[in-house]
RNA sequence: GGCGAGUUGGUGAAGCGGCUUAACACACUGCCCUUUCACGGCAGCAUUCACGGAUUCGAAUUCCGUACUCGUCACCA
């Protein structure tokens, strides 16, 4: 085809771009920003969830871009009308803001760069296509479904490389006549790249996380623009990638396989190519099988960024999760730095894992205890008030008429330097803490003991009538306990007990376990004393009788 | 099958040629502290880094082969 043949053709088959190349690269400048300032974006499609995955890849585009005082941006891609969901876009807003990632730019907040969503950028695409077959790098072909199926087959059966390229690229030089023709017959057609690779050529190509790895060039006439004049991820990736200047590309693992045609891509137009930063997929061991595997929004219910809101697990929890897989030496200095934000800690790529990141839900409740351990019991209450009132409004209710004893309650053991570790998610809180409301604790009936003895009422009776005093400090209060203890033939310590368990009818480690029972319902609570401080003698005395009409 | 990557304890992982008789965390077990439960402290938990070979005075760390796992091979992203 000559010159004038193919600016022929580009205007056949894009009468209706006006604008050329020049134009958006001038509309869309390079950035103003400080040195080292990386530009990361996150590229969801709508289809109406948000994966694990995508929060932890899209928290990785937020902290990079913070700690270094650039942009993140976030761009729907939806080139694939099948699979957009109704509502899709505002569930990923809605997904990412309880996870307070915020993008600088989106559809939402506007920016320079956009429009933030590719199917409205589909003239700026064309205006791509349009100058390539000018160049004579991309041209239509008119392949059919079943005669590409066809060469497949023949490829299985010759035991080559399947695909479009070479001598399989039927229509690459077909002649303006022709094409012509074909369009005239109404023949549907997509652009495909002219792809100018050799496959015995190596290219080499680094990764920020991955490090250096070798590929053979892309030979593949790949599609750019659909039959629907809509591009293909590979060919959106490079022109937006482009014109929005994104220094880095970080994105899931697998997308290295395309990397060979991402850069040749990238050549072809003329582009500068980004950094790379391929992470690996968040991944568990399948149960039935034993193998490793992805985390599946199938399969597994954790994968969905809306599980950890019901299930209560609190937002920063997860984040302090990730910022742990994220980066392999965060936990060690989050230790160390226990009053830091994980947005103190400065993340690095050569500590990202290269294989597979596992999905530990254990440890995820492990970092969550901490987190409520650290919290105060005010805190711990507003916090658990208000995922209540979406989750279990009977709960809320109680949790606003009690608030005050709850707080209290709340309270018990949180000023020392060691705090319980006893709770991991909102709804936990209910589970540990029914004894502090006096419904609940009717209600439930000593069905939470599972203990087999069954305590003494009268013994305890006498304690609580003739030895308790609340208003002293906790080493008083004790040793009243031991007086009361001795006084009834138990001793007054469990090692006096263990040299001559026969004196004894005890240790005064009993005395308070039946207490403990009486009062809270279960064998093991927080502080005893202080329970029984906020409580006050007359719930004790009725709970003393409930438990007596109960088991005697 | 082609191409790319990975393989360290029950789990997640550190390690990047001698400082490793393999860090740290989670889980588990035992002991101690203790009025209970926790918290905390101490100890135990891989004599060995998938397997085989090579390079080297020396390898978990480099190279080659094998096995297994993962990703990818679309007009999906």
């Amino acid at each position: 085809m000559t010159n004038e043949e193919r600016i022929e053709l580009a205007e056949l088959l894009f009468p209706n771009i006006k604008h050329d190349r020049a134009y958006y690269e001038e509309k869309y400048p390079e950035r103003d920003l400080p040195e080292g300032a990386m530009v990361t974006r996150f590229g969801p499609s709508p289809t109406g969830f948000v994966h694990m995955g995508s929060l932890f890849g899209s928290f990785i585009d937020m902290t990079y871009a913070r700690q270094t005082n650039g942009v993140f941006y976030l761009r729907i891609e939806d080139t694939d009308q099948k699979r957009t969901v109704e509502n899709g876009v505002e569930g990923i807003f809605t997904d990412l803001d309880s996870f307070d990632i915020c993008p600088d730019e989106s559809t939402k907040v506007g920016g320079e760069y956009g429009p933030y969503i590719q199917s409205q950028r589909v003239d700026i695409y064309q205006t791509y296509v349009k100058d390539l077959i000018v160049q004579g790098k991309a041209y239509p072909c008119f392949m059919t479904e079943k005669e590409l199926e066809s060469i497949r087959e023949e490829q299985e059966i010759n035991k080559v490389r399947t695909g479009v390229y070479g001598i399989y690229a039927a229509d690459r030089d077909l002649s303006i006549e022709e094409i012509k023709e074909k369009i005239a017959n109404g023949d549907e057609y997509v652009i495909r790249l002219k792809s100018p690779g050799n496959p015995n050529n190596i290219i080499e190509f680094t990764d920020l996380i991955k490090g250096k790895m070798k590929f053979p060039e892309s030979d593949e006439d790949f599609v750019l623009l659909k039959k629907d004049g809509v591009p293909t991820y590979h060919f959106a990736h490079a022109i937006d990638d482009h014109l929005m200047h994104t220094t880095h590309v970080i994105r899931a693992d697998e997308w290295v396989s395309s990397i060979p045609k991402h850069v040749q891509l990238f050549n072809v137009l003329g582009f500068k190519l980004p950094n790379f930063c391929h992470h690996a997929p968040l991944t568990k061991k399948d149960e039935e099988t034993g193998t490793i595997r992805k985390l599946s929004k199938r399969k597994d219910p954790e994968a969905a960024v809306s599980y950890y809101e019901e299930v209560g697990i609190p937002n920063d929890a997860v984040k302090l999760y990730l910022a742990t897989i994220l980066n392999s030496n965060f936990e060690e200095w989050y230790l160390e730095n226990p009053d830091k934000s994980y947005q103190d800690f400065t993340f690095t790529f050569n500590k990202m894992a290269v294989g597979g990141t596992s999905f530990d839900l254990d440890k995820l409740t492990n970092i969550s205890k901490t987190y409520f351990s650290r919290k105060s019991g005010e805190e711990v209450y507003e916090e658990t008030l208000s995922w209540a009132l979406k989750h279990d409004k009977e709960y809320a209710e109680l949790l606003l008429a009690n608030k005050e004893d709850m707080i209290k309650f709340l309270s018990i053991e949180k000023d020392g330097p060691r705090p319980r570790k006893d709770i991991s998610k909102y709804s936990e809180v209910k589970e540990e803490f029914s004894y502090a409301i006096d419904s609940m604790f009717e209600e439930e009936d000593y069905s939470k003991f599972d203990g087999d003895k069954t305590y003494d009422t009268n013994l305890v009776l006498d304690y609580v009538n003739n030895y308790l005093d609340l208003d002293v400090d906790n080493e008083a209060w004790f040793n009243k306990v031991k007086e009361f203890a001795e006084a009834n033939g138990y001793a007054a310590s469990p090692k006096d007990y263990k040299k001559n368990p026969d004196d004894y009818k005890g240790h005064v480690g009993d005395i308070c376990e039946a207490i403990r029972v009486m009062i809270t319902g279960r064998l093991k609570s927080p502080d005893l004393f202080s329970i029984m401080k906020i409580l006050g003698k007359d719930k004790i005395l009725k709970r003393v009788e409930l438990y007596n009409k109960k088991f005697n």
